[in-house]
DNA sequence: CTTTATTTGTCCGTATGTATG
DNA sequence: ACATACATACGGACAAATAAA
């Protein structure tokens, strides 16, 4: 089971982890992210699955696709000047 | 394609474009109205067509007879004093 | 009679949206 | 943060009835 830290909210610390596992390839561009799946993991309730969903898609990381799910976001075009 | 509103349900914006066409007259009575029909033309859930079937059931615009189809009802005797 | 196609009936599962306590 | 409930929506599968070939 996840061990959370007090005094930081549990849909941050869950954004976290899944936010580590975007930006490491660990989760692919169009990798389902559903609350369910949260719950289940981290032993948190919906409602907290859904903030944690809410941040990560407000960053871009995620775009949801209502009654479908929630989707890693495919990779941004960053650094220009990398060629 | 059609285009569905947000913050509106599916299965009421269908009904809606069957009713139109059925008051017109575009849908004669005894005109079936498939479930199947609907999830063709809209793209969406039969799960959804069904529930636009039921609403206009429910409105007596269709009668439907299992397993045989969901067919547009006769008109109403409207106007009772019109001899 | 058999086969095929069509259509509704029913059930299961997954997932988000919304609201309440 | 949690728990619960219901609505909405999609996908799939199978059964049963009907009609037509």
């Amino acid at each position: 089971m996840f061990e959370f830290e007090p005094d930081r909210p549990r849909w941050q610390q869950v954004a976290d982890v899944i936010r580590e596992r975007i930006q490491s390839g660990t989760y692919p561009p169009k990798h389902l992210v559903s609350e369910l799946s949260l719950v289940q993991e981290f032993g948190i309730a919906r409602d907290t699955a859904r903030k944690a969903v809410r941040a990560l898609r407000e960053e871009g990381l995620l775009y949801t696709v209502p009654h479908m799910g929630s989707f890693v976001s495919p990779p941004s075009e960053a650094q220009p000047a990398a060629e």
